[in-house]
DNA sequence: TCTGGGGTCCTCCCACTA
DNA sequence: TCTGTAGTGGGAGGACCC
């Protein structure tokens, strides 16, 4: 005989987070339309004040529409590094209730707390006490949706959110309850009741395309999809998808809390401000490269496999992967493979022809950095001494020499020693204190940072050498 | 007039290998 | 030695999430 408990899982959703972190450093915000977002002429809204939603602002809303639609608003530029810190101090009162925390993004999380209710009381009380705990803690609301799988506690925060002011107060929806303010639970044994009501895109991993498919059949919510046979969903959507969403629609989701899920890669990426053809003018690799391998240098990661992402000036997009023998987190090698990639005729003669809209590196095939581990490169483990020059023609892996195999090229003698010495004033200094020589030729060149805005195109001066 | 940045996961195709 | 096949891994791209 098998015993199965109950779970009870929280999903903890910030309000507005990024426009309420601005509110909160800047009170004269306080009340008024405020966007958080690139306001250039390609930038997205990231976050808005309820305010602003008033007007029908959205998250990924493109800026121009935004500002047609709230044309008084108040636009932020944004801190990632803030909202961090912020983030840490959520995480913090997480953690204060249950060790089994799984972060989704800065600014939500889902919380087992189905061992937490001898000590701490019932999935209410704990939801109420830890809406309090992060209030109190950092200022910030945030909404609660609690039942016994992740799904129906995602939708069940949503149902929790208040309206923007002057839109009528949400109503409950059926199979829940409204336990307090910003706290919503899904009731055991009424759980289809609740979710059947959903539109069809609700459903996680729902987006435009899935509901375009689903179009076809009439499908509108998720009781319909639920309705429909199984042989039907997996026709429309395919074997995963289909199986996985008609599982979903019938409100089964065994997926556990999975606390500390690694990361699977690292990557940077930079809309310009205008379309580029001058591609042997724009020595992006160099900055990208520098940025994904500042972050790895953060995380404590080394990849093997480098992904280079271009997307034209008409919105296609393509990518190009090149894995290499050994692991690696220097940007200059990054930076080595990722000009191969560019520098294969037929992509450059593209780029020329279309004009390059977006240009990105990403690092993947991700492990833990060990200095024990034989995969990393050599130098990176052993962190030999042996000068070069920063950045300069002496560095065997920008020697042309090499591009015909360049994942066989003999790795950098002093990587570990130059990475840990670029790290150290880096720390000491700031993060600009050190780029790459290729850079020091464009003026005031400098890579986006954690903390910079990331919701709009690079400046001209940047994109521009 | 549009449509960011940083990710994850999945599918399909192809090359390689046993 | 050649051929067919199945498994596997890499690469490309699509879809989705916040």
């Amino acid at each position: 005989m098998t015993v199965s408990t109950v779970r009870s899982i929280l999903h903890v959703d910030m309000d507005a987070f990024y426009a309420s972190v601005e509110v909160l450093q800047n009170p004269e915000l306080v009340g008024k339309p405020v966007i958080v977002g690139g306001s250039a002429e390609r930038g997205v809204v990231a976050s808005c004040s309820y305010e602003a939603r008033a007007y029908g602002v959205r998250s990924a809303m493109s800026s121009f529409q935004a500002k047609r639609l709230c044309p008084d608003a108040i636009w932020v530029a944004g801190n990632h590094g803030l909202y961090g810190e912020y983030s840490e101090k959520v995480h913090e009162c997480f953690h204060r209730v249950t060790p089994i925390v799984e972060g989704i993004a800065l600014d939500e999380a889902f919380l087992d707390v189905t061992g937490s209710h001898r000590l701490l009381g019932t999935a209410d009380n704990i939801a109420i006490d830890l809406r309090a705990d992060v209030l109190r803690t950092t200022g910030l609301r945030c909404s609660v949706g609690i039942a016994t799988c992740k799904m129906l506690a995602k939708l069940g925060s949503e149902a929790a959110k208040p309206a923007p002011p002057g839109r009528p107060a949400k109503q409950t929806k059926p199979g829940s309850v409204m336990v307090a303010e910003g706290v919503l639970r899904v009731l055991a044994g009424s759980e289809l009741a609740f979710l059947h009501a959903h539109p069809i895109e609700a459903l996680w991993g729902v987006g435009p395309a899935t509901k375009t498919r689903l179009d076809r059949y009439g499908i509108q919510t998720v009781g319909d999809l639920a309705a429909l046979p199984l042989d039907s969903v997996v026709r429309a959507l395919g074997n995963s998808n289909g199986h996985h969403l008609h599982q979903l629609a019938q409100a089964i989701d065994d997926r556990p809390v999975q606390p500390d899920r690694g990361v699977k890669s690292v990557g940077h990426e930079e809309t310009f401000s205008t379309d580029r053809r001058d591609i042997a003018g724009l020595a992006v690799d160099a900055r990208m490269a520098d940025a994904v391998s500042n972050r790895m240098r953060e995380a404590k990661v080394v990849g093997r496999t480098i992904t280079l992402k271009i997307k034209f000036a008409d919105f296609r997009q393509i990518t190009r992967a090149k894995s290499i023998p050994t692991s690696t987190m220097s940007g200059i090698r990054i930076a080595e493979v990722a000009r191969q990639l560019v520098n294969e005729a037929e992509l450059v003669d593209l780029m020329q022809a279309s004009g390059v809209r977006l240009l990105g590196v990403s690092v993947s095939s991700l492990q833990p950095f060990s200095s024990e581990d034989k995969t990393v490169e050599p130098e990176i483990a052993t962190g030999a001494e042996v000068q070069l020059d920063l950045f300069g023609e002496s560095d065997p892996h920008v020697k042309p020499t090499h591009s015909a195999n360049n994942a066989q090229s003999p790795p950098n003698p002093n990587d570990a020693a130059f990475q840990a010495a670029i790290q150290a004033v880096r720390e000491k200094f700031g993060d600009h204190a050190v780029a790459p020589a290729s850079l020091a030729t464009t003026a005031g060149l400098r890579v986006k940072r954690r903390g910079d805005t990331q919701w709009g195109p690079s400046a001209p001066s940047v994109a521009n050498d």
